[in-house]
DNA sequence: GCAAGCCTGACC
DNA sequence: GGTCAGGCTTGC
């Protein structure tokens, strides 16, 4: 699932290879993966440049060359299965969803489960849309961090998986950078201190970092822009990897039901309780 | 705080 | 044939 690692991947590839590129045309082969409808889509950007790209927590913006307060950006979130890719190799198949011709460069978007797609915005109103969200996750210091997860009474992970504290981590992630800093998932935030929570804020901020100069993590959909798989695949310590050894101790990683979701730890490295009461 | 809904493929 | 996963929104 594309996280905040997978989507800077697919960000970079499109600010190096659309930048200043005119959109000619928008092909819908399933018109709710762009909303309000591929109508609106093609009056506001057809003949425009896409002028930027911006990444906040796992949504992309595409800024296109249109003065406010016309339509002017399209808001674009992956979800589970969504891929952005140029490849010339690529035969178009049942789970296309768009297709863009920007100059003669042929983009595709592709979503098996339909979950994800783009949304036609003015600025304004793109930047609304997401105001409830909280800084990125690569973008957030530490003290500011620990006060937006202040007063909660949650399960920690279920903290780091709230995208309106900080925006960014996944189920992925926030299990590998719990295995990182040696904390359990159910730990409540009420009962770490100062040190682990400034652990798992850096470690959390170093597995996303660490994944997107791997290209991120390829489970089984997520493509970059080019096609290619992520590779930071084999770097999972923990995710996935229920019965397996852990890779620090040896004890078998456990896989439980955390809020609605899947968590992988090791009970020996990640204990419920602190060891010693640390501040 | 939790379930449903959006969807499909993978698995049983 | 049924169940489940999963990000995010919406509704109880």
């Amino acid at each position: 699932m594309p996280e905040l690692p997978e989507v800077e991947t697919v960000a970079a590839a499109l600010r190096a290879r659309l930048l200043g590129r005119r959109l000619d045309a928008i092909k819908v082969r399933y018109a709710r993966a762009l909303k309000p409808s591929p109508a609106s889509a093609r009056r506001a950007l057809l003949g425009r440049r896409l002028v930027g790209v911006d990444r906040h927590g796992k949504y992309l913006f595409l800024r296109f060359e249109v003065d406010d307060p016309a339509p002017n950006t399209l808001l674009l979130h992956l979800r589970m299965t969504g891929q952005v890719f140029v490849d010339p190799e690529y035969k178009p198949d049942k789970h296309l969803r768009l297709l863009f011709d920007f100059d003669g460069e042929k983009v595709f978007y592709r979503d098996i489960r339909k979950f994800g797609g783009f949304t036609l915005f003015d600025s304004e109103s793109a930047r609304n849309a997401v105001a409830h969200i909280g800084p990125d996750m690569l973008e957030v210091g530490f003290r500011q961090w620990r006060a937006r997860l202040g007063g909660r009474k949650s399960a920690i992970k279920t903290l780091l998986l709230d995208q309106g504290i900080a925006a960014g981590l996944g189920n992925i992630y926030a299990d590998e950078a719990l295995f990182r800093a040696e904390l359990h998932p159910e730990r409540a935030v009420a009962s770490m201190g100062e040190a682990e929570l400034r652990c798992l804020w850096r470690e959390a901020r170093k597995v996303l970092r660490r994944a997107i100069s791997h290209g991120g993590t390829t489970l089984q959909d997520f493509v970059g822009f080019t096609g290619q798989p992520g590779n930071f695949r084999g770097e999972l310590e923990v995710y996935g990897r229920a019965g397996e050894p852990c890779p620090r101790c040896g004890v078998g990683i456990v896989r439980i039901r955390l809020g609605g979701r899947s968590a992988h730890f090791c009970p020996q490295c990640q204990p419920r309780e602190p060891l010693s009461p640390s501040g």
